[in-house]
DNA sequence: TCAATGATTAGACAAATATCTAAATAAAAT
DNA sequence: ATTTTATTTAGATATTTGTCTAATCATTGA
């Protein structure tokens, strides 16, 4: 729960669950929609999988990250305590 | 959107939010739960009033807080673009 | 085999964060 | 009036965080 949290007080790391919200992608291919460095994004992208939010799967040369919907489930099982 | 998601940020604050779930409280009863001293206490009830998760009200020499749930939403309406 | 490409790791650094103690403010009680 | 109680503000400090460049690892292509 800590780390999901942690992984989602970040506007770039929220912008690229959105982004895989569109489907897999490469480390490269996320990197390029941000004016950050490749280390940069490949942290943040550490940080979404060490929170669960993602997966990866190294194909050849690439990694292909995919997004994780299960682990939001606990997040939204937390947030529904309080509706009611 | 980030107010919020760094109020959350951490489990003490979130265990003030669960703690609210049971009915307002005043800053020194919420403070008697944790080990931190008042002042840190004080300063995380800021940080969940900026992110309008908590109103207070001051009541003679106490300060009242309460949960506000309406900001989930808000919440939940970002996580749900996710669940598809 | 060697060079190029995609990605991560290592290390550094400035900014943000969580905590504390001491001081200040405000209301209540003596 | 003065003291006590409830809370916040101010300032200090250690830790965490987000970013960078340089270096490394691994795969592909010449």
């Amino acid at each position: 729960m800590n780390a999901l949290f942690k992984a989602l007080n970040d506007p770039t790391r929220r912008a690229i669950l959105e982004r895989l919200r569109g489907g897999p992608a490469t480390a490269g291919a996320i990197a390029e929609q941000f004016q950050f460095s490749a280390p940069t994004i490949s942290h943040h992208l550490d940080l979404l999988r060490q929170a669960d939010l993602v997966t990866s799967q190294k194909q050849g040369q690439f990694v292909v990250y995919t997004l994780n919907m299960t682990v939001l489930d606990e997040l939204l099982g937390w947030l529904y305590q309080f509706k009611s």
